[in-house]
DNA sequence: TGGTTATCGTGAAGACGATG
DNA sequence: CATCGTCTTCACGATAACCA
């Protein structure tokens, strides 16, 4: 077996990870025009069946100060997926955007795009690390019970000079993570197929992923609580119009094999209501398992250790042997000094320190120098007063200020 | 007249190619 | 590899067209 090139053909199906009680219902409005508006406020409810196979009634509200977009999710169940899928995961991730983008399809070497997709994930990101999530009755899969919960999806804290090569950390709150990964429930599904659906399939698909992945062989929904309540179209829409675009969602599912078609999806009124059927399709038949491949540059600390200079040979090393957040640390460390400091901070390169300096503080007598920590602090100051008076998004922040500490941060 | 259906406008977002 | 222009799709309110 030779060196992995750096290269990310098709080995390896891309995958998501989702959240059991997350994708019950829609998160925000599918009409951007709604969702993307400042202090959102949605309110939704699902039913569930509790231990006594009684039917309840679960209320949700999503707080999200910024507004949230029904395309924000699909860098949610991807970087959750990526977190995951670490060598030695833990609720933080520390990876380049790029590397982010790249592992989530969303940029790749021959189908050529650039800066939106960048700006597009950082607003993201930023709209998602401020939306507040609340439940009466949230299935906890560690407790087999449903419970009362309140929390974020996560924090985020990145380089403010767009050009710096350092990584992204973004830290999960506690509490979601945990349902996240949670055992032998962990929820996949395939990214790609994902990413090739609108908005509303692609939460139908999700929802469907929980409900086929049980072995069964149907679901069953009320016309408009599926529509409004999971999909997230517009509740002030006719019937007549939902049942349309319901359709429209089923027959994309069905191209994709998710459910398997049919004539008559939705059957009459009963009750009043419109019910709809749908099977499961041949796609839960072929992919049951989702992997990453453990390609080495499908490790997020690929990125930072190559732009110090380190050869493939000492990365992998690097990653097979010792912490990731020691590496990640110090990794940040020495491409801080780089980019602020220059070539003279070093005594022999840059190189050497970061190897140095990672094998004596994994032996516990080193640890991360005043500057770096000031830097830190002075960063996060910053992102501070950035964020709440002003949405300006978030690579624009301030890039001046910092221009007094160090000549030569433009090179890099 | 009342109700349904078709179409337009707007802003977000994705796909894809040209270019630097 | 990053950046940008352009074309298409989407949601959905508003308006117009249609029909009994």
């Amino acid at each position: 077996m030779g060196i992995p090139k750096r290269q990310n053909h098709k080995n390896g199906v891309k995958i998501g990870l989702g959240e059991l009680s997350l994708v019950e219902h829609a998160l925000c409005p599918l009409d951007s025009r709604r969702s993307l508006s400042e202090n959102l406020v949605h309110s939704n409810a699902y039913f569930y069946t509790d231990h006594n196979r009684h039917q309840r009634n679960a209320q949700v509200r999503v707080n999200a100060p910024l507004g949230l977009s029904a395309s924000d999710e699909f860098y949610l169940w991807g970087l959750l997926a990526l977190t995951c899928c670490q060598q030695k995961p833990t609720a933080e991730l520390f990876a380049t955007p790029h590397y982010c983008l790249r592992q989530l399809g969303c940029i790749n070497q021959h189908g050529k795009r650039g800066g939106r997709q960048y700006r597009k994930f950082a607003e993201s990101l930023e709209r998602l690390s401020l939306v507040s999530y609340s439940n009466d009755a949230f299935y906890d899969p560690v407790r087999g019970e449903h419970r009362k919960v309140g929390f974020g999806f996560l924090s985020y804290s990145l380089p403010v000079n767009k050009r710096s090569s350092r990584a992204w950390k973004i830290a999960w709150d506690p509490i979601f993570f945990e349902f996240c990964m949670s055992g032998s429930q962990q929820f996949r599904f395939d990214l790609e197929v994902y990413r090739s659906l609108d908005c509303a399939s692609r939460r139908l698909f999700l929802l469907l992923q929980k409900m086929f992945s049980k072995r069964l062989e149907e679901a069953r929904f009320e016309l408009r609580h599926l529509a409004v309540h999971v999909l997230g179209f517009s509740e002030s829409l006719p019937t007549k119009t939902l049942m349309k675009k319901c359709k429209k969602t089923l027959a994309r599912l069905v191209d994709s094999g998710i459910i398997k078609p049919s004539p008559q999806f939705i059957t009459g009124k009963r009750g009043g209501n419109y019910r709809v059927r749908v099977e499961r399709g041949a796609y839960f038949a072929t992919r049951a398992e989702f992997r990453l491949s453990k390609d080495l540059t499908s490790s997020p600390l690929y990125e930072p250790l190559a732009a110090i200079g380190l050869e493939e040979l000492a990365i992998r090393r690097f990653v097979r042997d010792f912490d990731p957040v020691l590496v990640q640390e110090w990794a940040d460390i020495t491409l801080a000094a780089m980019e602020r400091k220059g070539k003279k901070f070093f005594r022999r390169s840059p190189q050497a320190y970061f190897v140095d300096n990672v094998q004596q503080a994994a032996q516990g007598n080193r640890t991360p120098p005043d500057w770096w920590q000031e830097l830190r602090h002075s960063e996060n100051r910053e992102k501070r007063m950035g964020q709440p008076a002003s949405p300006t998004p978030v690579g624009e922040i301030i890039t001046q200020v910092l221009g007094g500490i160090s000549g030569d941060e433009a090179k890099t």
